[in-house]
DNA sequence: ATAACACGAATTGTTAACAATCAGATAATA
DNA sequence: TATTATCTGATTGTTAACAATTCGTGTTAT
């Protein structure tokens, strides 16, 4: 029985991704972004008009982010970037510390010396990105030293489930971060790629399980004040 | 901000399920049942025949299961009941294991004498099916044990996962399971409850680890022989 | 006999038109 | 004035027709 597999490596000399994907990850990156907030109405007509396409594409791209529960359909009524409760936050960082401490117990028994290096490429990025106060980068590169741990980790089932959550987790973020707190995490992504590179499977797995607790702790629920922003401003990625 | 909830509300009372789910939920229970074998072509004719309905919704619901890992879709090919690889096999217990561990955590702390009473229920269920060798409820109480045990859990996140992964599971046991030792599990879903009425949260957790362990030890990995089944016989549920 | 090729049938992917539903505005009434 | 009813524009959901690709079969050439 054979896969399409030779296809896809076709593509991949061409990098042409197909359509869905990309309003798919057009619309993932601007909520990491922070340039989508929750609550914001996704129409399908704009949408549409923003990627010139088909409504239809627009459709199922919808359809997938909604799976991710990453956008709220209501039936008739259209797609909405979601609005996670606090009690959605408590659950997502619970799942996020039952996945990612495997990961990362995975990580530290294959990690190669490549795997070491690219992690110090990523951490020297974050430190970049946290000096120029760049603070979307920073966002997205600390989303990304998760995933990066999923990748070495090379179990494809949690690496699918932490990119939901992460992606989620920004949500979160964006919705109930405090000003400061949220962020300086930094040093502890070092401390981890630290155990890891030194084999220590149990220290790499607490630093991360307590850095996940240190994330939870610094947002503040209470006030939830979504606040709708424009569409097609936040889909233009200039900023990048 | 006011979701849809009236509107559920208002059509549980008829339980009118939306089209889509009707389709997606009876593929995924022949599968359970092992009445669709992996690697099955879905055509999307014959299911729009079957069901009486749209091709545009059978589209709909071969993408959901597409996005649950439980059907693979080939472009301009078709969707075909996924053919999980050994990998995948670990894989998905390695993750079923940092779930459920959680999981059961969570239902240790949080079940009530009721759930306590569904799980007795629940197992009684088991044990009868058992007594009068239907393999096929076999199967699927056993599934539903694991589920019951992620609702008492009440962690919704965690819950999703636990249904794709105990899905892909049932796949999975299809496809290598020796023809017994898969499902000898019976007294320890037993003793899992005993532990959790026992409030014990670690015993419940080793005994669940140690569970899935043995569920996953009973496959047999190597002969791979993707058996195609035919799709009109599957997914008529008379058995039931 | 086997491999390569071509053609037709069947299946999947795309598009646009149509129907149904909802939000907001306007008007009517107590 | 506040409330309800109705109407209209806009948005979502559904359907069917059309285009593109693939699969199986039969043929031909080596």
């Amino acid at each position: 029985m054979f896969l399409a597999r030779d296809r896809w490596l076709c593509n991949l000399s061409t990098m042409e991704k197909p359509l869905e994907t990309i309003i798919v990850d057009s619309i993932l990156d601007a909520i990491a972004d922070q340039r989508l907030h929750a609550g914001t109405k996704l129409g399908e007509q704009a949408l549409s008009d923003l990627f010139g396409c088909n409504r239809a594409h627009v459709r199922r791209a919808l359809g997938t982010l909604t799976a991710y529960h990453v956008v709220d359909h209501l039936p008739n009524r259209g797609a909405y970037v979601a609005t996670p409760t606090p009690q959605d936050a408590r659950d997502v960082f619970q799942a996020r510390r039952a996945i990612e401490t495997v990961i990362c117990r995975n990580a530290v028994r294959q990690a190669t010396s490549e795997d070491i290096a690219a992690l110090r490429v990523h951490l020297a990025q974050e430190a970049l990105a946290r000096g120029s106060g760049d603070r979307s980068a920073a966002v997205r590169l600390s989303r990304g030293f998760h995933l990066l741990l999923g990748q070495i980790g090379r179990n494809p089932v949690l690496l699918r489930y932490l990119e939901e959550l992460t992606m989620r987790s920004s949500l979160i973020i964006g919705l109930y971060a405090t000003g400061h707190g949220t962020l300086c995490a930094d040093d502890e992504h070092t401390r981890i790629t630290d155990a890891i590179e030194a084999r220590d499977m149990d220290a790499a797995q607490d630093l991360l399980d307590q850095h996940l607790r240190h994330i939870e702790a610094g947002i503040r629920f209470g006030d939830d004040a979504p606040v709708t922003g424009a569409l097609s401003m936040a889909l233009r990625r200039d900023a990048r």
